[in-house]
DNA sequence: TATTGTTATACTCTATAACTATA
DNA sequence: TATAGTTATAGAGTATAACAATA
């Protein structure tokens, strides 16, 4: 079925003028793309039974080497308190472990373990086939493309 | 400070090849682009009293003229149970009205008012320069094709 | 028997505040 | 006084199930 009526002619003067694209219609579709790729990954984390801010955890502390909960939290937009959770996780699972840092006992440095470092791997490679069939309808070089925009977009100070 | 330590140099095979972004990076950027453009638009809906999920569902209602509740959940990802609460806020406000469908009483065809249609055009319009300020640092074009590639990622079976 | 809309409920995620131990 | 980590709690958002009316 349809409830569909005649559109009110009206409205469209802030819709349908060519190029003239809704303000929302950036934020609304990043939405769609963002959970049909969560949708995805999360099948690539399923043998690992990881979800996914445990492993964006994992990936920072592969590209920045151990670092402490506060920065952790600060790098992936979460508060400390969550954070607590996500290491708990993780190190009930053995994937890292919480080491004392010389000269402050407050904080603890984040490191990943062996099991954490082949663990990383493993997912890292069942997930490529996956992310390329998400990309497979674009053409050629948009999927790089597509990256580099989001990366600036993301980083408007740089 | 930093807890930092040195990079297990190991681990940086599966992450390191030129051109071998993480499978997970489309992801996570899509994640972060997403909260980036929500912040900016939930903003632009502030005055109005209204949040994204409704201005969404006007948005689509816009576009398609009437449409079920059935539809609207189906259009926008959620479930029924949560757009009856969406469309009870915006006929609470006066800017959509339920009404019957000729020849099935089950369901309701809901349809902007005069009211919805004019608030819709003024978010719209104050809108538009926060969207170009988000898309501001990027090149010329980049906006527009960013737009293209994320219409066809959201939509592999066209 | 299946479907629309509704209601009530449960569950997840996140955000906040309070507490400790350190600095 | 300020900070890192922890804990407990509250809130928002979402998902699920049961129900009534209708097909």
């Amino acid at each position: 079925m349809t409830a569909s009526g005649p559109t009110v002619t009206s409205l469209q003067r802030a819709t349908d003028r060519p190029g003239d694209a809704s303000p929302f219609a950036l934020g609304l579709l990043l939405r769609r793309a963002h959970d049909r790729a969560a949708a995805a990954l999360v099948e690539a984390l399923r043998p690992s039974g990881l979800e996914l801010r445990h492993f964006a955890a994992m990936i920072a502390l592969v590209e920045h080497g151990s670092m402490s909960q506060r920065e952790l939290a600060d790098a992936l937009l979460g508060d400390k308190a969550s954070m607590v959770r996500v290491i708990d996780d993780l190190e009930d699972k053995g994937l890292v472990r919480r080491e004392p840092v010389p000269g402050d006992r407050r904080m603890n440095s984040i490191v990943l373990t062996e099991r954490g470092l082949s663990v990383f791997d493993e997912v890292h490679l069942a997930a490529a086939p996956i992310h390329e069939q998400l990309v497979s309808h674009l053409r050629p070089g948009e999927a790089d493309h597509l990256l580099d925009v989001l990366t600036r977009f993301t980083h408007p100070d740089l």
